[in-house]
DNA sequence: ACCTGAACACCGTTCAAGT
DNA sequence: ACCTGAACACCGTTCAAGT
């Protein structure tokens, strides 16, 4: 019963043999269904129909099959346009990494506790930040000022500064729950800005805020201001 | 022998008596001491000595121990000038929180994940927002522009947009260390980068690039591209 | 009524015993 | 030589048994 699977064949292998990019992409799968608490050696040997031990012959340990699953998600950013200006490739190429990042809400989380832990970026990440100083360098950029780009981009180059907080489904639920009229009195101000949010797209079935435009507008504003400042830094 | 500590008082009590405080001050201290990964339960107990499930008296559980964790920082970022001018208020308390910060770096994480699941932060964080809005308010800002600069701000505004690698120093061991040679020729432009930082800053010891600096560029830089937007949106 | 030890259902990783 | 089951040292949390 248990041999169904691998007595078929000639050579006795499991259906798809594994291997290191199986094994990153299953687990980016799992993430993306069930969020980085989800992810764990053993459930992604049981999706794979596999022993947990299987998978350390191609990851060392879960650190570096957190970091190999970094490089696939980077690998999904669209490569750079070389038609147009810097600002306009640069913006494309953060929006993409934006896109990415929605299909996976996991990723900041599991970024932010890597790039605390790891030596060196892994060679995929390095690429990619080479290719934006690149990017800037044909711009016009002194390196000076691509070094405060790099900066002031920060993990925006990545597709997120994250926002502070989610929206509002799929959350936890909520224990302490508070009556809007006692929410008005104890945040004046934060309740002004939220009816004032509510009211600017009472066509807008959604959250009352749009995420999208949000992000635009500061990835615009800091790249005015970085162009602002290009040839005088 | 197990009874020693108890049995001393004439109320059987433990020297401090636990307390949700005492809870959150050991687990922020032992958090600092061994990150984020050596914040759990039976630590946190035992740091107190005490049986994990005694915590369970005084924490739900151990997201509400995060949240609580997260609202102790807070507390510790200082409150608002009201003696000078919207800019020079928001960049002390930004810079005040990115100190807080410099003391707990396993904070963005944590805030991370527990942003990620929260129906709503916390009456700590709710507080602190309200209140950085109604600086900006009094500052002359429309209701729409607040709501942009919030988004712009992002988690600066807790005193990070992360660093998108920490300082050298302090490290996991590096497995595939690379050649400078085929480092410059694989990455020349991060080279070019990485040279310049470091000539840029030969007197100093450290690691040829003042986060503190480059901090705040990025904080000046969003706050001049919203002062010339006050009064026009 | 209160407290807590043992237990449950998980982890990542090691290692010796099996083929 | 290769593979892997069992084991180790942990988790967060439940719950019944003890006082």
């Amino acid at each position: 019963m248990v041999e169904i699977t691998t007595q078929v064949g000639a050579a006795a292998q499991p259906r798809a043999p594994l291997s290191r990019q199986r094994v990153l992409t299953t687990a980016v799968t799992l993430a993306d269904a069930g969020g980085a608490e989800a992810l764990s050696m053993r459930r992604i040997a049981q999706a794979l129909g596999v022993v947990p031990m299987a998978l350390y012959k191609h990851v060392a340990n879960k650190n570096e099959l957190l970091d190999g699953m970094i490089d696939v998600l980077v690998g999904e950013i669209d490569p750079p346009a070389d038609d147009t200006d810097w600002k306009t490739t640069i913006r494309r190429r953060v929006l993409s990494a934006r896109r990415m990042l929605l299909r996976h809400p996991w990723a900041p989380e599991v970024i932010e506790s890597r790039m605390k832990a790891r030596t060196t970026p892994t060679p995929v990440v390095l690429e990619y930040l080479d290719s934006m100083i690149g990017i800037f360098r044909a711009g016009g950029f002194s390196i000076e000022l691509v070094h405060h780009a790099m900066h002031v981009m920060g993990s925006r180059l990545l597709g997120f500064s994250q926002e502070l907080f989610e929206d509002s489904s799929d959350r936890e639920p909520d224990a302490d729950t508070i009556a809007p009229e006692e929410m008005a009195a104890r945040y004046p101000h934060l309740t002004e800005l939220a009816m004032a949010v509510a009211h600017d797209q009472e066509s807008v079935v959604g959250s009352g805020c749009d995420d999208q435009s949000e992000f635009e507008f500061a990835l615009d504003l800091t790249l005015d201001g970085l162009e602002r400042l290009r040839g005088a830094i």
